[in-house]
This record gives structure tokens, C-alpha cells and sequence, in this order.
DNA sequence: GCAAGGTC
């Protein structure tokens, strides 16, 4: 029997859509990679008997990136991004394998159906798919078609059945369009990222971003917020008067009238119909009206709608949400959340989830009379062909979510009710007044069917007072008329849920894209998320869009993303060639980019007016070890240490403190060592600056500190400082670190294992010696007599920590030691680690000519 | 270390 392979975007997807083609009738097991499902069943397929083999993958297989050899800051000039450097296709997610959890489930397959979303990345990713299935699949015969594409635009059985039916072939010019997509991200975001950060980090100290991107999507993001920014520093108040009338309704009840010509901003005029009102005793009735009218149910739910809310009612940034989101899903709580359609299927069953709501605490007298009396169809909304609409899937309770989850929940839940409740209806009632010339009116409102605000009480139409009964030629006493003085208000810094609908609006990201790219400009110290998330741009934020406008505008405007889109659509329908957009494409934005470059002395001027010159920033800490001068440690992220005099800056291992370690010096290169610490409770370990950023050993990399350094006889090196093999992870080993005492610690220098030992000891140092049998470094101990836990009162000790009995009790590794690889038993495993791995000979020097001086001297020294 | 787009 042959086999059919088919693959879906998501696990979830290919879990629905088997089910319906097998009728439920299928068997499934989880893939190599834990993360997608299998599903198999039998039917028949080009009218002969088959097997189907349904699964998916997770989103995008591949992703694009440079060469490796690109992606060295310093060595690459960001200019050649644009052309020169090639890129790859690399996995998108190594840890789920799924290149070869494809390949290990297609192979010897005779057909393949492609299930992916319908849109341009699914149509990439269908190729993807190919590329990593059809070496392995069987060969077809005679020019037979073996590879398929269903197009489907809704996850129902009639759909899906529909599409099976008519199977079509991939897309491949959509597919174009996506690659063309992601190497102009790639190239243009890179380029200009790596030359903005390179330029401004080597001159100012206080920018507190330790990168300073630019994205075709974050940039005008960030752009929205600093043109309310400017809105709001460029608003001048004005002033403006408004009359106000007051009539007697009944004998103890006032009305209030509004002027029909709102506010006028000339005092003298405002003055001069006050003059002639004022003089009216009575306001005369000129018509009444009263109207039905009726507030619309809303729409149902998709995903940016459902952020917006969660900003704007639940003050949940849009990143927190979406996780929270997808929690609620994977825990079956809730429909797919990332949607764009807001229009239900004919077909789709919205009475069951409502059912499941019919006993809820909060909320079952409004389901179960909405179920009594028949549901109303929800309004018309749009159907992007992707998921249904957010809707609850089973009812919950807040003890049994709470927090976050609950009020999520709670919100999709109201809204799907109300989605399928009757839109609220009011009676509106207007009195046209005239008092001399001048018109005011009074309205007010009465609801007389709530429908959907019952279940969304924060919708509901205020209640107001009823308006007398009167007619046309009716007269009431004025009792008060006067002029207000007022002031127009600039507007507030823009809420996360307006940014939200402007990028909406013009397309910057999409649903699944919009919470990261909004995440990014808050990360990148670009906007802060004030109260009532509201964001305001930071200095660094404006500096930066001031500075696009001044030397290309199309950087930061939203036009510049829809523009490049509109090339894209030219691929994506075949009537522009892929290699041509790419090149002509990329040309533009190197020119813009080599403009930008030119020109970043306008950026600048903006630049050094909010931030400080590297050399004005930062306090001494500790020496250079070329000019003997002090270098300044600055702070601000990313933190680093800067020699003026050499005009050098000198990275620090970053989210720690750093102190001078006692005025040492490296012998290598004379630079005074500093300490990083992790904080009290976690590990600390010296470092030498200049090391840090020029590894003086050939098996040492970028940024290993001392606990890391391979010198044969340093005091503070490895080889001199190190026990034995770690306890937790493959490759690190235990290094003491001298400056904990009286709380002794040995930690890994590779991971977080830290072991506290010998609490008070007077002094702790590593022995010359190592174990008999397990070769991990001996310690010698030495504690005062008063405080010695030593058996016999004795003062020192030298032992294994691992083996010796003594020390057991004074080795917080108890559970460490019994995961020690001495203690675990098996066939020595891992011989000449630890200890001795520090201890081994070094490779022989590098015979390549060493770049600099100091590193020079490091070989040499070897 | 960088983009944006899928999804886990």
C-alpha cells in the first residue's frame, strides 16, 4: 500500500484537520522531536488504496542568516552586508530536528500533501518542507505527480473535505516572495544596526542600551511614539470660552444646555453672545426628538483586538497577554489566539462553548436565558481564512486559573457571550433649545434592552436622567447663564493599544509579530511603558528618530515597510523576477545606507546634547596595563571599562558588580584585575580587562575570566585554582574562589553550580596534589583553634573534598559529591577531566603570527 | 550581539 504524507503548519492544526478526513479513526503517536504529533489512518487517494500519515512542523523550518565568518562585528564592515556577505539557510529551531524528524517520517512516502497555511510563509515554508522530505521519499513513476498543495481557508469539516478534494500545487513565486522577504530584513536590519551601534557605543558611556537596532518594522514602531512625543512638546495651549446654560426642568431639578457652536476662541465674541443671552429670561423649545438606537454587539474576537483590551482594561503588555493566551490554549481553555478573522464559520457550533458556560459562578443566568431563547448570529466580520475566533472552550474558574489567566479568560469569555448576545438598545432624546439667536440642545439616554452590556457592564450605556416631556414652543426659565474660560490640552503619550491599531493600520507586523516588535523598542531602552501603559520615548528614542528625519526620513516612516511589500507582491504574483526585486531592492538601501553613513554627523550633533563623550563618563577603577593611567568603568549598559589615554574600551562580563580585585596585576599584560560578582549569594571570580577581550591562549575565547585562564603558574588561574570536574554540567570545572571567605565557595566556571565549604575557616588553598582517586585537586584547610570542627581540635587539613571522609561534613556538596562521577559509578567515564584537564599541558603556540604586542607576549610567555 | 516571520 503506498503512503501519503501530509504536514501542516502546527501540531494543532494537523491534530484537526486528521481528524476530520480519517472521521475521528486514527491513531497517533509523538515524533522524535516531542514536540509534533504523528497521525495515521487509511483511506483512499488518487482512487487507490493508501495510507496517510498526517503531522507538522513548528512554523518556519529554516532560517536565514550570514555566514559564519560574517557575523564578527569587528571584523566585517556593516557595508558589505548588503552584497558581498552570503547568507544560509540554517534550522530554525535545532532543538526540535525537525529537518530530520521530516525525514525520518517521509521516508520511502510515494505523495506528499502540503497542509501549510494559507499565505505567503506558509507557502515558504512548504518549500522548506520539500527540500528536507523529497530526497527521501519513494521516486515517482512515469511523470506521475507526487507533491500536492490543499488550500483550505477555515478549519471545517466541509473545508477541509473541499480541499482534499481539489488539490493544487505549491506556489512557488509566493514562496519567492517570502525568501526576497527575509534576506532584505536581514541585510538592511543588520547593517545599520551593527554600523549605529558600533558608532554611538564607541563614543558615548551613558547611551544604557547595549544595542542600538534598527528594524523595517521596530523603527517606525518607535516611530509612532516619538511623533506623539513631538505632538506633545510642540502643543501650545489655547485658550477658548464656551457658554453654558442652565434652565429649571421641575421644581427642583436644573438642565443643563450645551452651545451648538461648542467653543469659540475669541474672548470678545464669546463675550458678545454672552451680552446678548444673557438678556433672554427664557429658553424656547425649538424641537424634540426621540430616537431608538442601538450600541452594536462587538465583533468576535481575534488577536490584536484581544492585546488591545489587555493593554487598555487589563493593563497587560501585549507579550504577557499573548503568553498568557497561549497557556489558556495549550490548556485546552481556550480556541487558537492567534487569529486575524473575526467572522464565524456557517457551520461553526457556537451553542456547545456556550453550554459549557451555562453553570459558571459568574455568569450562567445570562448563558442559560441566551440558550432558552435562541443565540443571535454573530455580526459579519472579517474572515482572513486563518483560525476561528478567540472563543472560550471550556468554562474555568477563577480559583482554578487565577491571576492573570483568570482575567484573560474571564474577558474572552464575556466578550464571546456578548458576541453572541443581542445588541443593547436605547431611546436618545434631544431638546433643541434657542435663547435670542443662539441654539442649545440637552440630550439624554435611556436604555431599554442591555443585550450584550449585561455581560460587559464597563459597555453599558450610562444611565442618565429622564428629560422632561415638552414641545415645540414650550418655554423654560433660565436660571443660570454664563462663560466659561478654558483651555485646549495637549494630547498623552500614546497607549499600547493605540500603537497597536496604528501599526494595524499600516501594516507594520502582524498579530503574532506586533507584541515582539512593541517588546523590542521597550528591551532596546528606546520607550518606557508608563502608567496606564502609556509609552514614552526615552532620550535615546527620540534622539534617534530626530535623527532619521534629519538625514532620511523613509528610515522611520511606515511607509517604508508597505513600500518594500509592494515589491514583494510583484514576486509573489509572478509579474516581477525574484533576482531583480532582491538586487534593485538592496541597491536602494545600500545607497540610503552609505547616505546614512555620510551623514550620521547629524545624528550626532543630536546625540551629544543628551548624552556624555566616553571620556567624561564613567569613574576610575583600576589601571591600564599599557599606559599605567586609570581606565574609567562606566556602568550603563553595556558595561565596560574605557582608557582614555588609549582610547580603548575594554568589555566587562555584563548583569554583575565589578570592584577592583585588591590592586593585582595580570602577568601577562600588567592590566590591574577587577572582580565580577554575581551578587552575595552567587559566584564571583577575578578577570583581567585586556584578557577578557583578547584571549592570550589559544584554547581560551572572548570573554573567560581568570577562572577560565589556562596559565600555567598565575595565581589566580585556573591551572592554580581548580578542583575538579563539575558536578552538573559536561565541560566546567570547580574552581575555589579565593576572595569568599570566611564562607568558602568553589564554583563551576562554566555554570551555576556554586558549593559552599568550610564556613570560617581561617584560610583555604589548593594543594599541590591531587586525589589517588579521583583526581580532583586537594584542598588545605586551615582553621583557628577556637572555631576548628577538625577532628582532635586539630587546626588544618589537606583532603579530596570528594573523597575525604573528613570533609564530608564540612562540604555543602553533599548532593554535588554523590553526582560527582567518582560516586556515580560505571566504568571510569571521562577520564582526565577536572583537575587534570586544568593541569594538562597547553597546546603548542599558535604558529599563526600573533596580531598585536600583547599578544605577543602571551605566546612568548608560553 | 543584529531583522522579521513562523511557532513551542
Amino acid at each position: 500500500m503506498k503512503t501519503v504524507f501530509m504536514v501542516a503548519e502546527k501540531p494543532s492544526l494537523a491534530q484537526s484537520i486528521a481528524k476530520i478526513l480519517s472521521r475521528g479513526s486514527m491513531s497517533s503517536h509523538k515524533g522524535l522531536n516531542g514536540a509534533c504529533s504523528v497521525h495515521e489512518y487509511t483511506g483512499t487517494f488518487t482512487g487507490q488504496p493508501v495510507r496517510f500519515k498526517m503531522t507538522s512542523v513548528c512554523g518556519h523550518v529554516m532560517t536565514l542568516d550570514f555566514l559564519g565568518k560574517y557575523n564578527k562585528w569587528d571584523k566585517v564592515d556593516p557595508a558589505e552586508l548588503f552584497s558581498q556577505a552570503p547568507t544560509e539557510k540554517k534550522e530554525a529551531n535545532p532543538k526540535l530536528n525537525m529537518v530530520k524528524f521530516l525525514q525520518v517520517e517521509g521516508r520511502g512516502c510515494d505523495y506528499i500533501v502540503l497542509w501549510l497555511d494559507c499565505d505567503k510563509e506558509g507557502e515558504n515554508i512548504c518549500f522548506e518542507v520539500l527540500d528536507a522530505v523529497l530526497p527521501v521519499m519513494n521516486k515517482a513513476h512515469g511523470g506521475e505527480k507526487t507533491v500536492f498543495r490543499a488550500r483550505f481557508s477555515s478549519i471545517t469539516d466541509t473545508d477541509i473535505c473541499n480541499a482534499m478534494a481539489r488539490l493544487g500545487e505549491p506556489d512557488h513565486n509566493e514562496a519567492l516572495s517570502v525568501d526576497a522577504r527575509q534576506e532584505l530584513d536581514l541585510r538592511i536590519g543588520c547593517a545599520f544596526t551593527r554600523f549605529q551601534t558600533k558608532y554611538f557605543q564607541g563614543k558615548y558611556g551613558d547611551l544604557d542600551s547595549s544595542l542600538i537596532s534598527f528594524g523595517p518594522c521596530q523603527t517606525p514602531t518607535l516611530g509612532f511614539c516619538v511623533e506623539r512625543h513631538d505632538k506633545i512638546q510642540s502643543f501650545k495651549p489655547e485658550t477658548y470660552w464656551v457658554l453654558q446654560a442652565k434652565v429649571n426642568a421641575d421644581k427642583d431639578r436644573t438642565l443643563l444646555l450645551d452651545w451648538d457652536r461648542v467653543r469659540v476662541f475669541d474672548r470678545e465674541i464669546a463675550q458678545m453672545f454672552l451680552n446678548i443671552t444673557k438678556m433672554e429670561k427664557e429658553a424656547q423649545v425649538e424641537a424634540t426628538s426621540r430616537k431608538e438606537k442601538a450600541k452594536q454587539r462587538p465583533l468576535a474576537l481575534n488577536t490584536v483586538e484581544m492585546l488591545r483590551v489587555a493593554s487598555s482594561s487589563l493593563g497587560m503588555g501585549p507579550q504577557h497577554a499573548m503568553q498568557t493566551a497561549e497557556r489558556l490554549y495549550t490548556q485546552g481553555y481556550i480556541s487558537y489566539p492567534r487569529t486575524e478573522t473575526t467572522h464565524y464559520p456557517e457551520n461553526f457550533d457556537l451553542k456547545g462553548p456556550l453550554r459549557q458556560q451555562a453553570n459558571h459562578p459568574y455568569w450562567a443566568d445570562t448563558v442559560k436565558q441566551l440558550l432558552a431563547e435562541g443565540i443571535n448570529r454573530p455580526r459579519k466580520g472579517h474572515d482572513a481564512g486563518d483560525h476561528p475566533p478567540i472563543t472560550p472552550m471550556k468554562a474555568a474558574t477563577e480559583a482554578e486559573l487565577g491571576g492573570d489567566a483568570w482575567r484573560l479568560y474571564e474577558y474572552i469569555t464575556r466578550h464571546f457571550i456578548a458576541t453572541v448576545s443581542h445588541d443593547c438598545k436605547y431611546l436618545q432624546s434631544t431638546i433643541t433649545f434657542r435663547i435670542g439667536p443662539e441654539h442649545f440642545t440637552c440630550s439624554g439616554k435611556t436604555v431599554i434592552s442591555p443585550g450584550f452590556t449585561e455581560i460587559m457592564p464597563w459597555q453599558s450605556v450610562p444611565p442618565e436622567d429622564n428629560l422632561p416631556t415638552c414641545q415645540r414652543g414650550d418655554t423654560f426659565a433660565i436660571s443660570e447663564m454664563k462663560m466659561l474660560e478654558k483651555q485646549t490640552n495637549p494630547p498623552d503619550y500614546l497607549t499600547e493599544a493605540e500603537l497597536i491599531t496604528l501599526m494595524e493600520k499600516h501594516g507594520i507586523g502582524t498579530d503574532a509579530s506586533i507584541p515582539v516588535h512593541i517588546n523590542n523598542i521597550c528591551q532596546r531602552n528606546y520607550v518606557t511603558v508608563e502608567s496606564g501603559r502609556r509609552l514614552k520615548p526615552t532620550n535615546l528614542g527620540i534622539v534617534l528618530v530626530h535623527g532619521y528625519y534629519k538625514i532620511d526620513a523613509e528610515l522611520v516612516l511606515p511607509t517604508i515597510r508597505s513600500a518594500v511589500e509592494k515589491q514583494l507582491n510583484l514576486i509573489a504574483q509572478g509579474k516581477a523576477d525574484y533576482r531583480q526585486v532582491l538586487g534593485h531592492t538592496l541597491d536602494i538601501f545600500k545607497r540610503k545606507f552609505h547616505y546614512f553613513v555620510d551623514s550620521i554627523a547629524g545624528m550626532d550633533e543630536l546625540m551629544e546634547v543628551s548624552f556624555s563623550p566616553l571620556a567624561a563618563t564613567g569613574k576610575p577603577l583600576s589601571r591600564c596595563g599599557k599606559c599605567h593611567r586609570f581606565m574609567k568603568y562606566i556602568q550603563a549598559k553595556p558595561s565596560r571599562l574605557h582608557c582614555s589615554h588609549c582610547d580603548e574600551t575594554y568589555t566587562l562580563p555584563q548583569n554583575g558588580t565589578i570592584k577592583l580585585y585588591k590592586e593585582l596585576r595580570c602577568p601577562l599584560d600588567d592590566f590591574e584585575l577587577v572582580l565580577w560578582s554575581s551578587g552575595s549569594r552567587g559566584k564571583s571570580y577575578p578577570l583581567c580587562p585586556y584578557c577578557y577581550n583578547h584571549p592570550p591562549f589559544r584554547d581560551m575565547k572572548k570573554g573567560m575570566g581568570c577562572n577560565e585562564c589556562t596559565h600555567p603558574t598565575c595565581q589566580h588561574s585556573l591551572s592554580m585554582l581548580g578542583v575538579g570536574q563539575c558536578v552538573e554540567c559536561e565541560s566546567g570545572v570547580l574552581v575555589l574562589d579565593p576572595t569568599s571567605g570566611p564562607k568558602w565557595k568553589v564554583a563551576c566556571n562554566r555554570c551555576n553550580v556554586v558549593a559552599h565549604c568550610f564556613e570560617n575557616a581561617h584560610r583555604v588553598r589548593v594543594a599541590a596534589d591531587t586525589c589517588g582517586a579521583c583526581e580532583a585537586a586537594l584542598l588545605d584547610v586551615d582553621f583557628n583553634k577556637a572555631k576548628s570542627p577538625l577532628p582532635g581540635g586539630e587546626t588544618q587539613h589537606i583532603g579530596c573534598v570528594f573523597c575525604d571522609p573528613v570533609f564530608q561534613e564540612l562540604v555543602e556538596l553533599k548532593h554535588a559529591a554523590a553526582c560527582h562521577p567518582m560516586h556515580r559509578g560505571g566504568p571510569g567515564r571521562r577520564q582526565g577531566r577536572g583537575r587534570a584537564r586544568g593541569r594538562r599541558p597547553l597546546g603548542k603556540p599558535s604558529s599563526r603570527r600573533p596580531k598585536d604586542k600583547m599578544s605577543a607576549l602571551a605566546a612568548y610567555f608560553v
